[in-house]
DNA sequence: TCTTGACTTAGAGTTAACACTAAGGTTTAT
DNA sequence: ATAAACCTTAGTGTTAACTCTAAGTCAAGA
């Protein structure tokens, strides 16, 4: 039912380092320990971390991942808070998208170049 | 016709540090000089700038880069392996792309819910 | 029981990519 | 001709995000 930290690390791609010093850092509260103090994750923990992983890898940094923690733990009288929050970072991922695909032009290009055996 | 680096900077928004930065990386070589050593840029180096630019804002290392420029440095006979590098970064960034997809559905997700002042 | 291996915390080390400072030379407008 | 605003190089400092080490605890198998 619980997985351990080396579990958890196999499951997510996450080193066990990772999984320690998010959870110092604040992005991962809560996380329970057995009798002898070994960490063990729940279903919730690991869908908490699922969420975690999307927005880090969709570029937001640990301290903003924080200040969404917090606002969450805050609760209920954040929600709105929280909402606007994820549109904003939500806008930013679909700008950054576009701007992918405009350099994504570009390479294409060069490549078109490269291919003719001609510098450009 | 050529352009200072106060200039440079202004133009690309690159700070007229990371532009010697670039430079001494190798990132940029050959760029002129004044009798007096001001670095003046081409417009070849400007454009050169934004390649350099593309792939950095796609997510390829200042190592990797320097690579690259290093394979262009050699002439005609890499043009192949020039070509194969890029068609290969231009794969990642398609991954990348299609992975930011993914996790914008699962931010809109989660935007739902918390639109309708729910947890989940 | 003893060893092996996984876990713990606290804290130090590493890496990439800048950002800045110091000490000094150059250019330009008044 | 001198002050202000540029520029130069060499080298140091900073930050984020890990990554690892040390010293010790704990559980399971031979």
């Amino acid at each position: 039912m619980k997985a351990t930290i080396k579990q958890v690390s196999e499951k997510t791609g996450l080193s066990t380092y990772v999984l320690r010093y998010y959870e110092k850092e604040g992005l991962l509260p809560h996380v329970g320990r057995s009798e002898s103090g070994i960490r063990l994750y729940s279903e919730a923990d690991l869908e908490w971390l699922g969420l975690i992983c999307c927005l880090k890898k969709t570029g937001m940094s640990i301290k903003q991942i924080r200040d969404f923690v917090e606002l969450c733990s805050q609760g209920s009288s954040t929600l709105d808070q929280r909402r606007e929050l994820l549109v904003e970072h939500k806008e930013n991922v679909e700008l950054k998208i576009q701007e992918l695909y405009k350099y994504l032009e570009k390479i294409d290009c060069k490549i078109e170049c490269l291919a003719r055996e001609r510098a450009c």
